[in-house]
RNA sequence: GCUGAUGUAGCUCAGAGGCAGAGCAGCGGUUUUGUAAACCGCAGGUCGUGGGUUCAAUUCCCACCAUCAGCUCCA
């Protein structure tokens, strides 16, 4: 039975010391709720944030809340703490458990509050309390004070174990324009095996990490001398890619997608129409010859120039152009991430050019291919938010009201019309348009955009992007931007770490490794090879002990091994290893390209 | 871009103001092997780059580059 650590009445959050009215639903929380979980990482970070100041006076507090896996506090300090600084902070949070003293809730009038904090020379706590209604309560344990909500666990000594896991810089309320604080970030359970499996979750993560992998498994690199941020696609990533690519490819030209192509470089001119030229930073300008280019950040001029240069029917639309186009925008040094986060990349991109009619058809057509896309590769979870417009700052905004409600509705509609789960986020929009992004979770379970369905009220209008309908006049076109995987770089980064690099056997750049045992079996592997050529297949026939052939087949995770020797010589047979399973064993070659063809089949 | 940490062989990592180290991978031999690592040998390095201090710097100092953990940004 877990401990009660806080109560809920009537939806709302107290301590265990608050003393409800008779007539209260009273809900007992416990660590096992996600509130318990919250309160007791909070509680947490009040003793890190007391254990910091009994170590180092000096320092000012900003702010210490629970977050997803645990909870950080946030330190203006002069000193800058190191890594060796966690360990004394660790054994002072130690005491401080040890001492149990109680977190006492203080109900204080707002000027009380800052002229206390004043007097703590806590500035960012006053800054915090300036902005506050006056309803304030702080929360004590020994000579610890912190402005606080609450509610928090009765006592210190409640936290069973917990552990300081990094230091990081953060900006002072999220802002890079002030000042740059430390973080201490943390996790604390109420038993050592609960940490202990929270570590090694941390540890399991590493090992999915597509850059480690990336590595071992030779797939892409990024070379130091190329340039940060640029992708390079060893034969092994490459096949990945080409399988991906192709699948994609076959998908969309049954979807009624025309595939292009398009330049890396355009006029900069065109970016001065679009408007980009201007204010987005990540666009590079370079000469060529006499003129001023642009690399091109985004795909879809390119799909704009080819539509406007022919006069449009009605009867034509939709006009849905996709590019696996290649695009570079400067990201900002520290952003950088594998193959998350690339200065070059390729989008999975398509633009289709409707009326208002055809709307909701092109973005339910969008989403479900998004959505089988994600679906064929193995991803079951992911996010979808749906993003718009901010009602009170419409200005701010291309395109009218009416677009505007008519593609938000839209975009609800498609999702509803599909029973997706999505959150709505107000004022996400980008200035253009509304738009739906589902994003794919990598091993920590952070989330990457992926695919994402956006409406542009913007570069119609500036370049003029018309159809003529039955009355013979020209319409605006709208306009929807949309990928369904996002890029391949990140796409294949989230799927190496989906798939611990252990790809089906339909995306794996090698499905077969056939190994023989002595050399008396070289040619019958080769002939069984020859046998199996339509798949990706490589040989193992060097003399080295079997046992040797294995290891390095299961570490490069390879789907399928088949071993020969004398027996399976005689035979014509194979002795089978699946990945993951061991030894299957023997099958007739036939046998064998029965069982692949079935797998392939289901793309498994 | 910001804060902090890191950068030594293809990979993973040790080391130290005075000739640069290991394991794995690679190459050459030996071995002819039955389901996760045979044995012996060889080769491999401007110790991220550029300055400075020093008799001497890969080691200490400075700058830059890159990577990592976050923050911020993500038209």
């Amino acid at each position: 039975m877990e401990e009660k650590i806080a109560i809920m009445v009537n939806g709302r959050l107290y301590d265990l010391s608050y003393v409800p009215g008779d007539d209260a639903g009273v809900k007992s929380i416990t660590f096992a709720d996600a509130e318990g979980k919250q309160i007791y990482w909070h509680s947490t970070a009040h003793i890190l944030a007391q254990a910091v100041m009994e170590l180092f006076p000096d320092v000012k507090l900003a702010i210490g809340p629970a977050i997803e896996n645990g909870f950080y506090y946030d330190f203006d300090s002069s000193y800058h703490f190191t890594p060796e600084d966690l360990g004394k902070i660790e054994n002072k949070m130690q005491e401080i458990i040890n001492r149990d003293t109680f977190f006492v809730r203080k109900a204080i009038k707002k000027d009380k509050a800052i002229k206390l904090f004043t007097e703590l020379n806590q500035p960012y706590k006053v800054e915090l309390l300036n902005e506050l209604e006056d309803n304030i309560s702080i929360y004590e344990q020994d000579n610890f004070v912190d402005l606080c909500i609450g509610p928090h666990i009765p006592s210190t000594g409640r936290i069973g174990v917990f552990k300081l896991l990094k230091l990081a810089g953060a900006y002072w309320r999220g802002d890079e324009n002030k000042p740059m604080l430390q973080r201490i970030y943390g996790v604390s359970f109420p038993t050592q095996t609960e940490l202990d499996t929270e570590l090694k979750r941390l540890e399991e993560a590493k090992e999915r990490d597509h850059r480690k992998l990336g590595k071992e498994l030779d797939l892409f690199s990024i070379f130091e001398d190329a340039g940060p941020g640029l992708v390079s696609w060893y034969p092994n990533g490459a096949i990945i890619r080409e399988i991906i690519e192709n699948f994609w490819k076959q998908e969309h030209r049954k979807r009624g997608y025309q595939l292009v192509y398009t330049p890396h470089i355009a006029k900069a001119h065109l970016w001065k129409i679009s408007g980009h030229f201007d204010y987005y930073e990540q666009m590079t300008v370079l000469k060529f010859g006499e003129d001023d280019y642009v690399l091109k950040p985004m795909n879809c001029i390119y799909h704009i120039l080819m539509y406007t240069s022919h006069t449009r029917s009605y009867k034509e639309l939709p006009i849905k152009y996709a590019e696996l186009g290649t695009v570079y925008r400067y990201e900002r040094s520290g952003v950088l991430y594998g193959l998350t986060r690339v200065r070059g990349f390729t989008q999975d991109d398509a633009h289709i050019f409707c009326h208002q009619t055809q709307v909701l058809d092109e973005v339910l057509g969008v989403l479900d291919l998004a959505i089988q896309m994600l679906k064929t590769f193995g991803f079951s979870e992911f996010k979808i938010n749906l993003s718009v417009r901010d009602s009170n700052a419409k200005s701010k905004y291309a395109g009218s009201d009416e677009q505007w409600e008519l593609a938000e509705s839209v975009l609800a509609q498609a999702i509803e019309t599909r029973n997706l789960q999505y959150k709505r986020v107000e004022g996400e929009a980008v200035f253009y348009g509304p738009k739906i992004d589902i994003e794919l979770l990598d091993a920590l379970g952070r989330g990457w955009q992926g695919p994402t369905i956006q409406f542009d009220f913007n570069l119609p209008q500036r370049f003029n992007v018309q159809y003529i309908d039955k009355d013979n006049k020209p319409h605006p076109v709208i306009m929807i931007h949309r990928t369904v995987l996002g890029s391949m770089e990140r796409f294949v980064g989230c799927l190496t770490e989906h798939y611990k690099g252990a790809f089906p056997v339909w995306i794996a750049p090698v499905q077969i490794v056939i190994a023989s045992i002595t050399e008396k079996a070289v040619g019958y592997a080769k002939s069984v090879s020859n046998e199996l050529q339509k798949y990706r297949i490589k040989l193992s026939i060097d003399n080295e002990p079997i046992g040797a052939k294995i290891r390095e087949t299961s570490l490069n995770k390879v789907p399928y091994m088949l071993i020969v020797g004398q027996k399976e010589m005689e035979m014509r047979t194979v002795s089978v290893r699946e990945r993951g399973k061991g030894n299957i064993g023997v099958l007739k070659i036939e046998e064998f390209i029965e069982l692949l063809d079935k797998k392939l089949e289901t793309l498994s």
